[in-house]
DNA sequence: CGTGTGCCCTGACAGC
DNA sequence: TGCTGTCAGGGCACAC
């Protein structure tokens, strides 16, 4: 899935056309995604204007006037089709204003939506439990000292943790290692001071570069606008088994499963 | 509490 | 215009 680079790409290609314009239609395909779509989701968006949007770890917002916002979570496969050409199957949730066509579509439907009463935003229980922005300025080496203390799990799954830092997903903790050469299955908790002063600037740095290109973009993430993310080309473990490290060092990037998920990593220059 | 496992779902691809 | 197995950007429920 997209994670926070691809929600924010998402999010700001929405708020280009979206911000301001009034919902004319909403529009369900189907009665749920992961989970059912809220009750009275048609009526309460219907006429609704968009005040503006966000996006909360990797979750996108969509505010109205009528102090309710427009959750949304993509999931694995989720994206926002802008003006499609014609229908998909997977179009879950339509909403129409006077000049464009927005299709939430999610092969893998892993992705929801729900609608929360704005005011209440913070205390949405996805939200209450989540850490720090890595782009903001509470993600700190001390925070992750205090957040990673006694942890016994490998830095890459408690990384994947949103309570932890929020917005990360599998592609860029595997970068955000590299870049910090530090061994993805070291405990958390042992995970030396100066190594995290190197995690925090390598997260925000594969974060804001792939921003900077757009997203990246596998087999079914695609802009709002149908442009591609170029990130992709530029990952340096994400994929890249069997590949020579891009250090130089005459590593070779491995590939192995910890939590039932690929990392990637050199080991010859994380340690 | 922390930790490990399996599952939700469809599609793309490799190999036969 | 096959088949089967594996894997995919996430998160949650559950067992211990």
């Amino acid at each position: 899935m997209p994670e926070l680079p691809e929600v924010e790409t998402t999010v700001r290609g929405l708020a280009a056309s979206l911000a301001g314009a009034r919902i004319e239609r909403v529009q369900l395909n189907r009665a749920d995604m992961r989970r059912p779509f809220p009750e009275g989701l048609v009526q309460r968006l219907t006429g609704a204007r968009i005040t503006g949007l966000g996006r909360r770890a990797k979750y996108g917002l969509i505010h109205t006037d009528r102090d309710a916002t427009l959750v949304f979570h993509l999931g694995m496969s989720g994206r926002w089709r802008i003006d499609p050409s014609a229908p998909d199957k997977h179009d879950h949730l339509v909403l129409e204003t006077a000049d464009h066509t927005y299709a939430l579509n999610d092969a893998r439907r892993f992705g929801f939506v729900d609608l929360v009463d704005t005011p209440d935003l913070e205390r949405w229980p996805a939200f209450a439990a989540l850490g720090p922005e890595p782009l903001g300025p509470d993600l700190t080496a001390d925070h992750l000292k205090r957040a990673l203390m006694d942890r016994k799990q490998a830095i890459k799954l408690l990384l994947l943790d949103q309570g932890i830092v929020a917005g990360l997903g599998n592609i860029y903790v595997c970068e955000a290692l590299w870049h910090a050469r530090i061994e993805p299955r070291k405990a958390g908790g042992k995970v030396s001071k100066p190594a995290l002063e190197r995690l925090v600037p390598a997260i925000r740095d594969v974060l804001e570069r792939s921003l900077g290109d757009g997203g990246s973009t596998l087999r079914d993430y695609a802009q709002p606008d149908g442009q591609l993310g170029y990130f992709a080309t530029r990952f340096a473990v994400y994929g890249r088994e069997d590949k020579a490290c891009l250090r130089e060092d005459g590593g070779t990037i491995r590939r192995f499963a910890q939590g039932g998920r690929s990392t990637w990593h050199c080991p010859r220059c994380q340690r």
